[in-house]
DNA sequence: CTGGTTGTTGCATTGACTGCACTATTGCAT
DNA sequence: ATGCAATAGTGCAGTCAATGCAACAACCAG
């Protein structure tokens, strides 16, 4: 079969140990997020290239392709398709919570399975400070679910304009999950917590400016 | 002296008819812009190459990139650096508005100054229907802008978390952007019409969802 | 007409990314 | 343990986006 591109998190706590294959692939994959990030703080992303990350890393050149589907993709250490899951849980929190309740907390629980490694956290806020254009890749990766969810709600709500209104309530909703991640990284603080205050600061302070 | 990319707004009805020099230059980006849209429409992002924008345009393939300075600039007919209006405009404006008005001004008069060009709307809006990527890529340009304002809101907030609220001002902002120009996209409709309703339809009806 | 400016082109090059065929490991069943 | 199937890694060749550079052509101002 094949070899395929994966494009799926780097984490060091992921669910399944599994077999000795995983742990390799999963080290792999880990080394050449490293190596990426460590090789963009120092020259800058431009000053990088596939080749140096896969060589760092000690791989292939063709193996960096295939386990990302991009450079920037193997530097912002990309997660993978979450577009399901969060569909089929927002399906279910419909049931018991108001829409933007709903679509807030699918969120958060998605920023929760974000992993968190301390040492990398660093790395990577100083990369994203020094390289802007990454938060466009990085918001960009969001968008393709966002679609999905607008459908979700679309159908939900049974309103007038209930297309427009999902379009809105899920653009804002991701508005808000952008900030979260802005501040974390300014701050270097936990992308959850930041959230929080980010939900907060909107509802107590931010509606009247 | 050395040609540059220029990415700026196609249009038509530019300010300065000029001499027949700035003509021809103007004429030969449209001409690629349209050649662009067709053939995406026809054959798929990924079936285009910027070769064949250039032939159908009829200039060379080095034309065709110093006049964008991607392929996918072309087909969205970008839009050069608004930034530096923007932040002037937000100055002026934040005088006599609060916060969040000022900015939505702003982000209106930006909007305006689109052309709209009726030939070419109906073929982006079935391009970008087609093509998703297009609009993370199409976002991520508005993006630069945003780190601008954010500076000139923290500095006219004198609040404590001035910094994160005026981040979550602005990303809550060019969210309500966004949704306008994809229900503008979605129902051909005027953007600064589809502006207006978003925001109407945030005030009245997205709050207490 | 003439010279300076600016848009256009060809050429060569780099680097991202892909398909394909092949090797190397690992997992599993016997 | 041994052999087979599945899958990760590799090498190679090729496509295409994007850029620097130098020559060239069209325009514009005097």
């Amino acid at each position: 079969m094949i070899s395929r591109t994966y494009d799926v998190p780097v984490s060091e706590n992921e669910t399944a140990p599994a077999g000795l294959r995983e742990q390799k692939k999963h080290a792999t994959r880990l080394a050449m997020h490293r190596a990426a990030l460590e090789l963009v703080a120092e020259d800058g992303l431009s000053g990088v290239t596939s080749e140096m990350i896969a060589r760092r890393a000690g791989v292939s050149p063709r193996t960096f392709f295939n386990h990302w589907s991009t450079k920037e993709s193997a530097i912002l250490g990309v997660v993978g398709d979450e577009g399901p899951r969060a569909v089929a849980s927002l399906r279910e929190k419909l049931e018991t919570l108001p829409v933007r309740a709903a679509l807030l907390a699918v969120i958060r629980e998605g920023i929760s399975r974000i992993p968190v490694d301390p040492e990398l956290r660093e790395l990577k806020k100083r990369v994203m400070a020094q390289e802007p254009s990454l938060h466009s890749i990085s918001t960009g990766n969001l968008q393709a679910m966002q679609t999905d969810l607008v459908d979700v709600l679309d159908e939900a709500l049974e309103e007038e304009y209930s297309r427009e209104l999902a379009i809105i309530v899920v653009q804002v909703s991701f508005a808000l999950t952008r900030s979260a991640f802005a501040i974390s990284m300014r701050r270097g603080i936990d992308p959850v917590l930041a959230f929080d205050q980010v939900i907060e600061l909107y509802h107590e302070r931010a509606r009247d400016l």
